[in-house]
DNA sequence: TTGTAAGCGTTATCAC
DNA sequence: GTGATAACGCTTACAA
C-alpha cells in the first residue's frame, strides 16, 4: 500500500488523501481533484473573476464532494481585508444591547463582514482591549465606549475606519453617531416646567459615562434658563436599584417630595417608580413626577407608561453600520457627525406641558 | 534623496520607511531596526520562549516605538488556531443575550480567545451561516440555535469543537450544557396543583423553539400525572404582545377563567400579567394565577414579583465557556451533558402549594 | 481562459 | 541563544 498519489487522482483519492493525512482540504486538493490548477479554484470562489462555464463545473462539484471552504486567515494575509469589524461595548449599554448586537450582526453580515465582540467592564476599560484589536487586523471598530485621544490617534494612525456611537472626542473631529442628550433633556424640562414643576430632583448616571454627563448638563442648563432652583443631584448606577435608593435618598436630602425625579435612563426610573408607588405608598404622577431617558422596551410595559425620551435606536445603529461600511470601501473624507434627536414618550409617569 | 535604506537603520529610519510605503509594520521592520533576526523578533513576542535579556529589550524597544503588532491573521495559518470563537445565537434568546454575551466575551478573553458573533434571525436558520464559521476557521463554536444531525456531523468532520447552548440534538450524543426545562414545568405545575389549581392554560413559545416544547411537554406530562384536564395551549412569539395576546385568547377558548396561565417565558408572562390587571381589571393570583419561565431580571421588579423559574445563566455560561475551552485544549473525550436544574421563584403572581 | 510563480507575515525546524 | 529557511493557504500579476 503506497501513499504517493496517483498522476489523476479522483475526488475519492483526495478524499482519502486527505483524511489519511488528518489535515484540512486547500485549494490544491480541490485543483488535483478537479484535474486544474490551484489558480483556477481560486478564480472559481472569486466573484466575477473570468473562468469558463466547464471549469467552474468541475471545481464546484470536487469543492462541494471535498467539503471545501476557502481560508479567511489566507486571504486576510494577502488582500490585507480581514473582513472583521470590531464592536466594543461597555457594559453600560446594556439595554439596547441586544438590538443593536442583532442588527448590526446582521447589516455588517449583509456587507460580508463578520462581528469580532469586545465587552468592557467599565466604560474605560478600552485600553487593553486594543492590542487585540490591531492584532486581528480588522477593517473597521465600532465603539460604544470611551476613547482617549492618543487612542483615537493610534486608530488614525493604522489607518482603521472606527465609528463612535453614542460618544464623541472632547477634541478633535472624529466619526460618531450620536444622539442629541442635552436637547433631549432640555425638551423634557420644558415640558415638565410648562406643567408647572418646579422643584426638580435627578439621579444622575455613573460618572465615567459620557451620556450621563451630556444629560445631567442638559437638565441644569435649562433649569438655569427657566430661572428654576438647580436640582438636587444623587448619583446612580444606570441600575434599577439605583432608581429606588436615589428616591429615598432625594427625599432625604430635601426632607420632602420634589415636584420631579428626572432619571439617568429608563432603568432607574422604573426603580424610582417601583419604590415610589410600592414600598413609598406615593402617588405617580399625583404626587411626583418620574420621567427616565432611551425608551427601552419596559418603559412601555403597561405597568409602567414611562414618560421617557426615546432614541432611535434602531436608526442610529443602521447610521453607524452604513457610516463604517462606508468608510472601509471609499478610505478618506473628512470625519462626520450624525446627530439624532430624542423624542419625548409622553406616557403616564409625569405631567406635562405643551411643546415648545 | 534616496529611498534605500542604510544597513544598520536606526528606528526612525525605519518608521520613515514604513511611513513613505504606507503599509503596516511588520516583524521584519522591528528586526531591522533592533539590528536582529526576523525570528528573534517572533520568539520576543512567544511566552516562553527562549530569548536572552538584552536582545529581548532591544527588540521590545523598536516594536513600541513602531506600534508593532503581530498578525492574527499570518499567525493563524501557520499554527492552525485563529484564536477565534463562533458564538451563534438566534434572535430568541434575547432575554440573557447581554449577560450571556458580556460573560463569554470575558471567560474567553481572559484564555486568549475572541468571540465572533453570529446572530440569526430565526431558530433554524444556521445553515447560511456555517459556511462563515468554516472560512474563519474558528477553533471552537458555541452554539444557541437548533443544529441538525447532518449539521452536527460536519462540525465533527471538521475537527470543530462544539457546545450547544440549551439544546440537545434529536439523536446523537453531542456536548452540551441545558437547563432541564421538564423537571422545571413539572415541578411548577405540582406547586400549581397543590395549592389547589385545576384548570391549566398555557401560552406557548415559537415553534421553533427547542426549550419551549419541553416545557410544554412538561407541563402536559405533570398534570396527567396528576389526573388533571390538558391545558388549553395558545401559541405565542415570546414576546410582550404574545402575553396579553395569548390571555385573551384563552378566555374566548374557555369562554371564562382558567385556574392559572403558564407562560412559555417571563415576557409573555408580564405582558399577560399586565393586560389581566390594567386592561382586564383581573386580580392576580385572586382570580387568576401567572408564571413565567426563565428569571430575567424584570420579573423581579416591585410591579411584578413574577413567579417563575430561574435558569443559572451564569452558571451555565461559566459551564459552557469552561467546556469549550477544555475540548479546544485537550481535543477527544466523549461527548458530556451538563444538565442544571431550574428553581422556582415564589413571587406574588400564583398561589403554590408546597414542593414536593 | 488557464497555469506559473511571487508574495502576504507569521511560526517552526534546524543548524550553528 | 540566534539566524537561515521552509512552510501555512491564499490572491494576483503575468505569461502562455
Amino acid at each position: 500500500m503506497t501513499h504517493t498519489p496517483p498522476p489523476n487522482p479522483s475526488i475519492a483519492d483526495v478524499k482519502q488523501l486527505i483524511h489519511s493525512e488528518a489535515r484540512r482540504v486547500t485549494s490544491y486538493d480541490v485543483a488535483s481533484a478537479a484535474g486544474v490548477s490551484q489558480s483556477a479554484v481560486s478564480r472559481c470562489f472569486k466573484p466575477g473573476a473570468s473562468v469558463s462555464k466547464a471549469t467552474y463545473a468541475r471545481v464546484m462539484q470536487a469543492a462541494t464532494e471535498l467539503d471545501y471552504t476557502p481560508n479567511a486567515a489566507a486571504r486576510s494575509l494577502i488582500t490585507r481585508r480581514s473582513n472583521l469589524i470590531a464592536v466594543v461595548l461597555s457594559d453600560i449599554v446594556t439595554l439596547h444591547y441586544p438590538q443593536i448586537l442583532s442588527e448590526l450582526s446582521r447589516q455588517f453580515g449583509q456587507q460580508g463582514m463578520r462581528v469580532l465582540l469586545f465587552s468592557l467592564a467599565r466604560e474605560g476599560d478600552i485600553g487593553a482591549t486594543l492590542a487585540d484589536i490591531w492584532q486581528h487586523q480588522v477593517d473597521g471598530a465600532l465603539l460604544a465606549a470611551t476613547l482617549s485621544a492618543p487612542q483615537a490617534a493610534e486608530f488614525e494612525r493604522r489607518r482603521i475606519p472606527f465609528v463612535l456611537f453614542n460618544r464623541t472626542l472632547r477634541e478633535g473631529a472624529v466619526n460618531a453617531v450620536v444622539c442629541d442628550q442635552v436637547q433631549g433633556a432640555r425638551l423634557l424640562v420644558s415640558r415638565l416646567a410648562a406643567a408647572g414643576h418646579k422643584r426638580f430632583a435627578m439621579i444622575d448616571g455613573p460618572h465615567d459615562s459620557a451620556v450621563a454627563q451630556e444629560r445631567k448638563r442638559g437638565v441644569a442648563a435649562r433649569l438655569a434658563e427657566l430661572g428654576l432652583a438647580a436640582p438636587l443631584i444623587v448619583s446612580g448606577d444606570y441600575d434599577y436599584a439605583s432608581g429606588g435608593r436615589g428616591l429615598r435618598e432625594i427625599i432625604a436630602g430635601l426632607g420632602g417630595l420634589p415636584d420631579a425625579v428626572m432619571c439617568g435612563n429608563d432603568l432607574m426610573a422604573i426603580g424610582c417608580l417601583d419604590t415610589a408607588r410600592h414600598e413609598l405608598g406615593l402617588d405617580v404622577p399625583g404626587q411626583l413626577s418620574v420621567t427616565g431617558f432611551d425608551g427601552m422596551a419596559p418603559a412601555g410595559w403597561l405597568s409602567y407608561k414611562l414618560t421617557t425620551l426615546r432614541q432611535p435606536v434602531q436608526s442610529m445603529t443602521l447610521a453607524a453600520s452604513a457610516m463604517l461600511t462606508g468608510l472601509i470601501c471609499s478610505s478618506g473624507g473628512c470625519p462626520e457627525r450624525r446627530v439624532f434627536s430624542a423624542a419625548v414618550v409622553e406616557g403616564a409617569t409625569a405631567r406635562l406641558g405643551p411643546g415648545a
